[in-house]
RNA sequence: GGCGGGGUAGCCAAGUGGUAAGGCCGGGCUCUGCAAAAGCCCUAUGCGUCGGUUCGAUUCCGACCCUCGCCUCCA
């Protein structure tokens, strides 16, 4: 099946072919966080996601470039550095920290650039296309000095939320200073200097102010990859109206189809409720992490659910991840130990069938992609079982789990056997040797103390880490 | 009110006009000094409800119920 994703723009699910004549680079830009505390694990469920359309774009052998944004002034920031009495930098340098952390335990793979909003280079150029936009008539200064879009001057604004203007509700986030705008739904651009930004402001050519969030994402994007992307992400309750708007005024600016993909993904819920803090049930990454889970656990819940479906996240699924996740480790540990003599690998799959690529070539269906490397762990491991796999099939299976994990990133992490460790295992394994099963049970205790499990297989004894 | 996701076993979750992948949990077995771990096997006459089309519907059509979300700075 040729490669095909969802996108939001038509609804459907399409071919995929990307811009570039040559048909090799891929472009996406992908929104980031906004840096006024630490993510939490539905931010990363978009981040996943996005990561595993680089990996398997990259399988199918493609140079992907992908930008994320960092937002970092905005209400949000600006009230947080204010309450803390600290310039806004000193408040968001630690939230941005975090995140490129956050981003290395989820194992995803860093953009190519990570602009950030208050980049001298890129609040210039967003100036710049706000002076386009006006000079366009896109755009217009109102009585209370912001520069807002005309959105009656842009006829395809509401075509990638489908939303009829008309028919807009006014929801009670609509500030009581917008009755200054010509319409409703005409969005800030440019927002003038108020008391509450306090030092927070950039001279413009409509006084002193700061720029507003949309066209933000516009001129990062358009300096860092030009202006036309093949894919621009972003979680579902970024249609509209950020993602509309970023439309609105880039193709005003430039002329030209801004994206050809829009790919959005569905919200996390947990315990079959949106996440708020109101609820208890809001949790960063972080707050994983204390209690003892694992970044590839998060991961492997966070990716195994299609992306455009509501994942429901619960610590019973956490559980289960780890199970899973356990079941390949051995998978993979009895393979590596049946390779160990050199030789060469049998090819695997033969031929075209390859289950686990063409799954995620379908919109990256990842639920049947691991469906089908769970049906090769169990073929795989009955064969072992009875002794019928050949080494050299066995090193085509682990090539071919490496080239999947390219796209997972679901390996363990590496344990090295400390010496103090190995010690006590020789010491243990010379009182097995010996029948000394109460020094061999204790000795077993001391090394699960130190956070090693002993499993005596008939291979001899083997040591993992145990797990919290 | 408008727009858009969902409802498949105890939990999570693929999928198809022809009789339900996979994971977790649970049960059985094997291995084993014991234990643990691991491996294998088993586990939905059923796919929200009610109608319709069809030789045949979980899949297509219609109505309805439930649920989640967006509707102007939330991934």
């Amino acid at each position: 099946m040729a490669l095909q994703f969802h996108n939001t723009l038509t609804r459907r699910v399409e071919p995929f072919a990307p811009l570039d004549p040559d048909g090799r680079i891929v472009k996406i830009y992908t929104c980031g966080p906004t840096v006024y505390n630490h993510a939490h694990i539905g931010n990363f469920r978009a981040y996943v996601f996005e990561d595993l359309l680089q990996r398997h774009l990259e399988y199918r052998g493609f140079t992907v470039e992908r930008v994320m944004n960092l937002t970092d002034v905005d209400d949000k920031t600006i009230r947080g550095a204010r309450e803390k009495g600290v310039p806004l930098a000193d408040f968001t340098a630690p939230f941005k920290e975090a995140f490129f952390q956050d981003l290395e335990t989820l194992r995803i793979k860093p953009a190519r650039a990570f602009p950030c909003a208050t980049d001298a280079e890129h609040v210039a150029r967003m100036i710049a296309m706000i002076e386009k936009l006006v000079a366009g008539n896109h755009a217009y200064q109102a009585e209370d000095k912001s520069v807002y879009f005309r959105i009656a001057s842009f006829s395809d604004y509401g075509r990638l939320a489908h939303l009829n203007l008309e028919e807009l509700r006014p929801s009670g986030r609509i500030h009581s200073d917008e009755y200054e705008k010509e319409s409703v739904g005409d969005f800030a651009l440019w927002k003038a200097h108020d008391e509450a930004d306090g030092d927070v402001k950039w001279e413009s050519p409509w006084g002193p102010g700061r720029p507003g969030w949309h066209i933000e994402c516009s001129a990062m994007a358009t300096a860092l990859l030009g202006n036309r992307l093949d894919i621009h992400c972003g979680g579902v309750d970024n249609i509209f109206p950020h993602h509309e708007a970023e439309i609105a005024q880039t193709e005003c600016c430039t002329g030209e189809k801004f994206v050809n993909f829009w790919m959005h993904c569905a919200h996390l819920m947990v315990d079959g409720r949106k996440m708020a803090k109101s609820f208890g049930n809001f949790y960063t990454l972080r707050d994983l992490i204390d209690k003892g889970w694992r970044g590839r656990e998060v991961r492997y819940v966070l990716l195994s659910a299609h992306y455009r479906l509501p994942l429901n996240f619960t610590f019973d699924g956490l559980a289960g991840a780890r199970s899973a996740l356990q079941r390949l480790d051995e998978w993979r540990r009895r393979l590596a130990e049946l390779a160990s003599a050199p030789g060469t690998g049998e090819p695997f799959p033969a031929g075209d069938e390859d289950k686990f690529g063409a799954a995620l070539d379908d919109d990256l269906n990842v639920s049947a992609a691991l469906g089908s490397l769970f049906d090769l762990v169990r073929e795989t491991n009955r064969a072992m079982d009875g002794g019928e796999l050949s080494p050299a099939r066995v090193r085509g299976l682990l090539d071919y789990w490496e080239r999947i994990n390219s796209i997972l990133r679901l390996e363990e992490e590496s344990s090295e056997i400390p010496a103090e460790i190995a010690a006590l295992l020789e010491e243990r394994n010379a009182a097995r040797a010996a029948k000394d099963w109460a020094r061999s049970d204790v000795l077993r205790d001391e090394l699960l103390a130190r956070g090693w499990v002993a499993k005596d297989t008939k291979e001899g004894t083997k040591l993992t880490r145990s797990i919290t």
